[in-house]
DNA sequence: CTGAAAGCGCTTACAG
DNA sequence: CTGAAAGCGCTTACAG
């Protein structure tokens, strides 16, 4: 291993003098600046980072907690995440809450591994969450707000994208509308529910609910069509219950958008492919991820003001399952 | 933070002692162990990552980098990988190599960041890759062979599959075939094509390539309709291709699989919905990651042995895109 | 079986 | 502007 003491050796200057260039380049006269750099170079000398976490207290890493990667939103999230941390050199752990499980994430928070964390599928429930909390660790909510908890939150603003998506169905008359929605622990579901039922009034007996799954999806639209009530529209909590659905319409014989329409929500990748065409509401993943990135390294680094939560506006993407008749 | 020095005290040993606790339980007193270990609980000690991996040379990390999180294989891959990994108690840290871009697994592991790389998306012209084999780093491929390397690698017998779908048309009389290839960077869009035609002999006219994503696959099968050539089958180089393919086949009017049989490569959740019900050769994700967690956890022990290639057994999972007549 | 001590590779006051 | 030195929190020979 190359070390900042061959460096110096081949600089011919002392090992504090290397680890100045990289900590405080000013701080270095120009011409003593320019050799060490070029020593660093000929010698392939790379920090380490260990070394470096160690004396700093800080490791340049965050950790980010998935739940669902089955669902192609939170891989794009992953992504957008990545990119946002890569930009300021922070490495990224992830954790897939099914599998490395519980306090993963809160064990590497008290272990020094990770800075900061950013919860994407954060529920009331989660110690990890309350831990983190306690301990007061950098931490931001990406996705799933939960207003009640004090601490930094990005998502899109769910109960105006319901909103937004029961005045489209009224404007055309479609009024007779059910929803099935993800699991309850997600305050996703339920306030895309809340806000749907705010503006237009549903049938008890059309609202159902299950995980955030394509098998849900479907099971609920079966179970909403075997209701026997007036049903010519659904709206879904997220696109994978619309496309198991749309599915389970169309194996019913079902028309869409002619007998029924169905929406979503997210706008993943999938919602404009053919097969689906899915109206749906967007999420803009770029800057969710930008904003929630930005946050969390700013309480990293010490940011001491109070907590922000950040909502998107909606934007509902009309596409072939409804129709602008 | 609670140190390894605030243990002893609390327990009435050395700093030393409590650290054996922890490296060499064996090396220390039942008596003593115990009041370390209950000391350890009642200071709420972790130790700390960094001085660890300073000290001992390994971070117990591991690097994941995956090239296409829009592809629903790779997290697949990733959730599997993740978990194998966390079983032993490594820690993962992904890159997206588009985002994260070029040499940023290579760096971490000159800096000591990781312990071994996982390529996901290996091609021949990988710098990193060619850099961290220099090295002699601990590395794996995964899901993408490259034969001409020096290094452990899984991956499904691409052509062997490729041949299992050959034999499958011919048998039942679909000898006018296609195929749509991915990128020809990599080796399992090379191999599945090769495999393929060397059973069945395919029109070169037929024969189209891009990248494996939805839309390369909707522009090749409409290449495929509009050649005039008989068409009474396409082999697609993976699921995310044959969904495009279906779409353009369907939207043109074609029925499947009346008209035309359909077969994709991978098995993603996806293949089994209703919208598609795809004929594929299943990649057992599971397994996969085992297998390479595995080894590449033995070569980080400095396991010596000569280079490991494992390669799964194809399985083809007959749906609705085909038909068994 | 246990303790005192060295040292992993850095960063950063403290002198000069 | 630069160097000598301390120290971050561990692990592990070395004595006893």
């Amino acid at each position: 291993m190359v070390t900042s003491r061959d460096v110096a050796r081949a600089a011919g200057v002392s090992q504090a003098t290397v680890s100045r260039v990289m900590s405080a380049p000013s701080s270095v006269s120009d011409d003593t600046r320019a050799r060490v750099l070029t020593a660093m170079e000929s010698v392939g000398y790379v920090p380490n980072h260990a070394a470096r976490a160690m004396r700093t207290g800080h490791s340049r890493t965050v950790g980010i907690v998935v739940a669902d990667l089955e669902n192609p939103f939170y891989p794009q999230m992953l992504d957008a995440l990545s990119s946002a941390f890569a930009r300021d050199d922070y490495r990224v752990i992830v954790w897939v809450a099914t599998t490395t499980g519980n306090d993963a994430a809160l064990e590497a928070i008290r272990q020094g591994s990770v800075d900061g964390v950013v919860f994407t599928t954060a529920t009331e429930e989660s110690s990890e969450l309350r831990s983190a909390l306690q301990r007061r660790s950098p931490l931001v909510l990406v996705n799933r707000p939960l207003p009640q908890f004090d601490c930094d939150q990005v998502s899109s603003d769910n109960e105006a994208g319901a909103i937004v998506v029961a005045e489209y169905l009224i404007e055309h008359g479609r009024t007779s509308a059910g929803f099935i929605g993800g699991t309850p622990r997600a305050t996703t579901s339920r306030a895309r529910l809340a806000g749907f039922t705010s503006r237009l009034p549903v049938d008890p007996a059309l609202v159902v609910e299950g995980e955030y799954t394509y098998a849900d999806g479907y099971r609920g639209m079966t179970r909403l069509l075997d209701s026997g009530r007036p049903l010519d529209a659904v709206f879904c909590a997220n696109d994978l219950l619309a496309f198991g659905a749309m599915d389970a319409a169309r194996t019913a014989g079902v028309r869409i958008p002619a007998d029924l329409w169905v929406i979503g929500y997210d706008d993943i990748p999938m919602a404009s492919w053919d097969a689906y065409d899915l109206t749906t509401i967007r999420q803009d993943v770029a800057s969710t991820a930008d904003v929630a990135a930005r946050l969390l390294i700013e309480r990293i680094e010490g940011a001491a003001h109070p907590s922000v939560t950040t909502q998107f506006a909606p934007e509902l993407i009309v596409r072939g399952s409804t129709a602008n008749a």
